[in-house]
DNA sequence: TCTTGATTTGACCATCTGGTCAAACTCACG
DNA sequence: CGTGAGTTTGACCAGATGGTCAAATCAAGA
């Protein structure tokens, strides 16, 4: 393990490369499921030479977690509280679509964690996320007794949003299997679109 | 292996027990991180008589996911192209949240087949599910031309109904650290109500 | 009760997996 | 170019895991 120092051109690569391959691995098969072998190999690293950069398996994950909720939540820390409500719940959701088309291994690594129960990020559940999303529903709430948007339970609105985009990512075989050749964010992104606007109109 | 005659008292119980036991195991921990002797240990077998009984983890696992497809898509099978359209919707859509609520582990035993690419259903999703789901689109399409609902794609609206409802059973640690103690069916069900009212109101 | 097939298990095996370590190699810089 | 820190690896280990097998035990019908 090297020292503390500011980390080298060839760390910097290394880490980078790992975290990649983790990515690529614990989306596609889970945290018991991937391997570090695996990890390494899609690195193009030895597996010592990975646990020369990382202690563990489990730091890695967890490296790999920390380093992305930011990434995930920022659409939703995003959403503004002056702005125009209808254009900043439809802003939101289009950029979590979004990120469901161009961030899928992201969306699938969370939900494989959540799946099963989330071993190991429940803390960063019940205390960041369960503060932002509080935080968010009382705006919501606000702009419902502004009458600016229908009242609805804020807290569900949300899982709704959650629910609508990330299905696309996370579930994207069976989607896939079931469109055939068409292009599943071609007719997402309209449905949802139309089922915002409605379910929202004050 | 017993001989393929009628299977015996002992045979029923076994079996039963194991598919029980491999079901909170499966849906848990997902196919690889689940172990056959946790399965066993569950069953309150060895993991020799386990085996007696199902040649190997896979077998388990597959008979399981057979098993368990056909009670899944019940609800979707149900949907009557005679009955009242919004009362069909509406009424499948109930259905979908009770067995959400009532059969979470069968929902995440799908979830973490479908998020890791659905290795080994992938035949059942672009065969048996897409015909299903394609001859069941047409019925709303169907419905969509005689003007009883609004004009919205099919497809689309069938994976909004999964999303919306399968959320809450796939990923109920987060919903539950979000809600605190409050009991989320309680909200999703007027929810998930209003929002298809709105939505399929023509 | 006896017999035969069904059931159960302890012991065992090969392979996989996360992780370690000392030795070898490489790089940047004085 | 020499040197010390940074980097890489082959060999190895302990425990977990899926699966096997022969022997022992049990159950039910003749």
């Amino acid at each position: 393990m090297p020292k503390d120092r500011a980390p080298t051109r060839i760390q910097k690569k290394n880490r980078a490369a790992i975290l990649e391959a983790a990515l690529n691995v614990f989306s596609a098969h889970g945290f018991r499921g991937a391997t570090v072998d695996q990890i390494a190999a899609e690195a193009g690293l030895s597996k010592p030479n990975l646990l020369y950069y990382f202690p563990s398996k489990e730091a890695i994950h967890t490296a790999l977690l920390s380093g992305l909720l930011d990434t995930w939540l920022a659409p939703l820390h995003d959403l503004d509280e002056n702005g125009e409500p209808m254009e900043e719940i439809l802003s939101y959701i289009t950029r979590k679509l979004q990120m469901s088309r161009e961030l899928p291994r992201e969306s699938r690594l969370f939900a494989n964690e959540l799946v099963q129960g989330a071993p190991r990020i429940h803390d960063a559940l019940s205390n960041d996320l369960k503060a932002l999303v509080d935080q968010k529903a009382a705006v919501l709430t606000h702009w419902m007794d502004q009458g600016k948007i229908a009242r609805l339970h804020p807290h569900h609105l949300i899982f709704s949003i959650w629910a609508l985009t990330q299905h696309y990512a996370d579930f994207d075989v069976q989607v896939r299997a079931i469109l055939g050749d068409e292009d599943p964010f071609e007719g997402a992104a309209p449905f949802i679109d139309t089922l915002y606007r409605k379910l929202l109109a004050p």
